[in-house]
RNA sequence: CGGGCUGUAGCGCAGUUGGUAGCGCGCAUCGUUCGGGACGAUGAGGUCGUGGGUUCGACUCCCGCCAGCCCGACCA
C-alpha cells in the first residue's frame, strides 16, 4: 500500500513557495549545501544544466565574434580602489586575502602568517583585473575591438544566501569588451542583450522582458545597465543576465588609451556582460510543479529516459536487449544539432521509486518498457510537462520517429505556459493605493503568493528618488527596468503625480 | 554588525528533577512483493559541537569558546 502524498513535493508551491524551491533542488539531486559557508556544491544533475548553457552561449559568443581567456582570481586591493562607485557597490562583499602561509600552532591549529604587503580581493566580478590587461594591450585603434569573454567563478560575501540565487561563490561568464567609439560599445552592450534573451527564449523557455535599470538598480560603475527580467511562478521577479555599458569609467580607471586616426588620445569605450548559475534557479522557479524539477529539452541533460520492467532474469534479459535496441534508434535521431540523450536507468531498486525520482529530476521524457509493451513492440510512455497519469502506448518505431517533434511540442508548451503566467500577473496602474494593496500580503509573517510585475509611469528626476524609494521599500518592491522599445504615451509619475514619459516595471524580487 | 534560537547516528528529531543514549527516515542482508512512491524480520552506524568547572559520577548543572540557522541592514 502506498502511503505518498499527492505531490512529490512537500510542502507545495502555494503551501509555501520558498521551502518548495529548496525541496525541489533537493528532490531533482541538484545541489546541496557546502560546509564552506554560503557556499554550495552543484552535484551532477545540476552540473550538466549548466554546461548544457555554457555550450550553447559559448557557441553563440563565438559566432558574434568573441574569444575566451582566462584571469586571475585574485585582484590586487588597490585594482578595485581604481573606480570610486564600483568600490563603494562591491567593497561591503568583497573576501579579503591578506596571509599567503600557514604555520602550525599549538594544539595543532594553523595559524595564517606571511601577511601580504597589498592584500588580494577575490575577484566579486573583473572589470578592473580585465582592464589592467586591455590598457597593456591597446595602443591604437587598430587594436580595438577586444573582444573577450571568460568563463569563471567570482565571490561575493552575501548576507543571506539561496542555492543558485544567491551564493557566496557562484559560477558565471563575464564578457569584456572595449571599443574605440562609443556608438559600437553601445551596439555591443545591446547585441548581448539580445543574446541573453534568445537563449531564455529559445532554450531555457523563460520570457524575459529586456529593459534598462533605473540610476538606482544599475552596476556600479556602469553608464547604463540592461537587464532580462524573467517573472518566477510566485509573481517575484528575477534579473536573469545583465549587459552593461560602461562608457570610459573604467577605461578611465584602468587606463585604457589608444591614438585614433586623427592621432588623438583617446579612452576606449567598455562593456562588460554576464549571466550566472543563477538561471538554473530561473529554470526552477519557471517551469517546475509540485512532483519537482521540469526541464526545458533543450537543456535537459537526459532527453528520454528508459525505465525496463521485469520479473524475473529472462524477463530482465529480453527486455534489457530490446531498450538497448530502442536506446541505439533514439541516438541516431537528431535534436538541436546533438544526438537525443538516452538514459537507460537498469538499476535494481523498485519500478515506482525509479519513475518516482525521474519525475523529481525532471526528465521530459519516461519510456517504461516491459513484457507486455515488448510484445506489442511498443512503450509505455509519459511527458513530464502533462499530468504523472497522463501516460499512452506508443509504437516503437513512431517513438523514436517523432521524438523531436515531442521535445519541440514540449518545449513551446513550456515557455508558453510561463507566458500565460506572466501576462496574468502583470498590470498596470495609475493609483498608488491600488498598488499598494496588490503589493501586500495579506498574511505578513507568512506571505502568500501575491502580486506581480507591475506597469506604472515614474519620475526620472533624482530629486524623487527618495521619496520614491522609501515607499517602495515599505512595500519591498523595487524598480525592475524600463522595457525597451515600447513607445509610452506621456502620463503622470504614481508616486509624485510628475508628468512623465517613462513607464516601469516594479515588482518583489529575488 | 545589532536581536533571537539551535548544536545528540548520514538526515530529521526525542530524551534525562545528574547514573555513559533512543525514535523516524535512510543504509545492509534475507523473505514476501512488484506496470503508481511496498511490507516484515534481522543488522550496521554515536568519544551527545568544543574547552574548562562542580560532582563519586555530566549528554543533563555552571562559565568560556566555536559553528550554524532565523529576523533586520545589503544583494548577480
Amino acid at each position: 500500500m502506498s502511503k505518498a502524498p499527492q505531490s512529490a513535493i512537500t510542502p507545495t508551491r502555494t503551501e509555501d513557495y520558498p521551502e518548495w524551491y529548496q525541496q525541489v533542488i533537493k528532490a531533482a539531486d541538484l545541489a546541496e549545501n557546502s560546509p564552506t559557508r554560503g557556499c554550495m556544491v552543484i552535484k551532477p544533475w545540476g552540473y550538466a544544466l549548466w554546461e548544457n548553457i555554457q555550450q550553447v552561449l559559448d557557441r553563440k559568443f563565438k559566432e558574434t565574434g568573441h574569444v575566451n581567456a582566462y584571469f586571475p582570481l585574485l585582484i590586487p586591493k588597490s585594482f578595485l580602489e581604481q573606480e570610486a562607485e564600483h568600490v563603494e557597490g562591491f567593497a561591503k562583499e568583497c573576501a579579503v586575502v591578506t596571509h599567503h602561509r600557514l604555520e602550525a600552532g599549538k594544539d595543532g591549529k594553523l595559524i595564517p602568517a606571511g601577511e601580504l604587503e597589498e592584500p588580494f580581493i577575490i575577484r566579486p566580478t573583473s572589470e578592473t583585473i580585465i582592464g589592467a590587461s586591455y590598457a597593456k594591450w591597446v595602443q591604437s585603434y587598430r587594436d580595438l575591438p577586444i573582444l573577450i569573454n571568460q568563463w569563471a567563478n567570482v565571490m561575493r560575501w552575501e548576507m543571506r544566501t539561496r542555492m543558485f540565487l544567491r551564493t557566496a561563490e557562484f559560477l558565471w561568464q563575464e564578457g569584456h569588451t572595449a571599443h574605440a567609439t562609443a556608438a559600437e560599445a553601445v551596439e555591443e552592450t545591446m547585441q548581448m542583450l539580445d543574446v541573453y534573451e534568445w537563449f531564455a527564449h529559445e532554450y531555457m523557455a523563460m520570457p524575459v522582458i529586456k529593459g534598462e535599470k533605473t540610476p538606482g538598480e544599475k552596476f556600479p560603475g556602469a553608464v547604463n545597465t540592461y537587464t532580462i527580467e524573467a517573472m518566477m511562478q510566485d509573481g517575484k521577479a528575477l534579473q536573469a543576465g545583465t549587459s552593461h555599458f560602461l562608457g570610459q569609467n573604467f577605461a578611465k580607471a584602468s587606463g585604457i588609451r589608444f591614438q585614433n586616426q586623427q592621432g588623438a588620445d583617446e579612452f576606449a569605450w567598455t562593456t562588460s556582460w554576464g549571466v550566472s548559475t543563477r538561471l538554473i534557479g530561473g529554470l526552477i522557479m519557471t517551469h517546475s510543479d509540485d512532483d519537482g524539477l521540469i526541464v526545458p529539452p533543450r537543456l535537459a541533460p537526459k532527453h528520454v529516459v528508459l525505465l525496463p520492467i521485469y520479473r524475473n532474469d529472462e524477463e530482465k534479459t529480453q527486455v534489457l536487449e530490446y531498450c538497448h535496441r530502442v536506446k541505439k534508434e533514439l541516438e541516431g535521431q537528431t535534436y538541436m544539432g546533438d544526438k537525443i540523450r538516452v538514459e537507460l536507468d537498469a538499476r535494481d531498486i523498485r519500478g515506482g521509486e525509479k519513475t518516482w525520482q525521474h519525475i523529481k529530476k525532471g526528465t521530459p521524457i519516461r519510456a517504461e518498457v516491459g513484457p507486455r509493451d515488448m510484445q506489442a513492440d511498443s512503450l509505455f510512455v509519459g511527458r513530464r510537462d502533462l499530468g504523472v497519469k497522463d501516460k499512452k502506448g506508443v509504437g516503437r518505431s513512431e517513438f523514436v520517429s517523432t521524438i523531436t517533434n515531442v521535445l519541440d511540442e514540449m518545449q513551446k508548451n513550456l515557455f508558453n505556459r510561463a507566458l500565460a503566467l506572466r501576462e496574468s500577473r502583470t498590470q498596470t496602474f495609475t493609483d498608488l493605493s491600488e498598488f499598494s494593496k496588490w503589493f501586500t500580503p495579506k498574511n505578513d509573517a507568512k506571505p502568500e503568493i501575491h502580486g506581480g510585475f507591475a506597469r506604472a509611469y515614474w519620475s526620472a528626476d533624482p530629486a524623487d528618488a527618495k521619496l520614491i524609494n522609501d515607499k517602495l521599500a515599505e512595500l519591498k518592491v523595487t524598480p525592475r527596468c524600463i522595457p525597451l522599445g515600447e513607445k509610452v504615451p506621456p502620463g503622470k509619475c504614481l508616486f509624485t503625480g510628475k508628468p512623465t514619459s517613462t513607464q516601469v516595471i516594479f515588482a518583489k524580487n529575488y
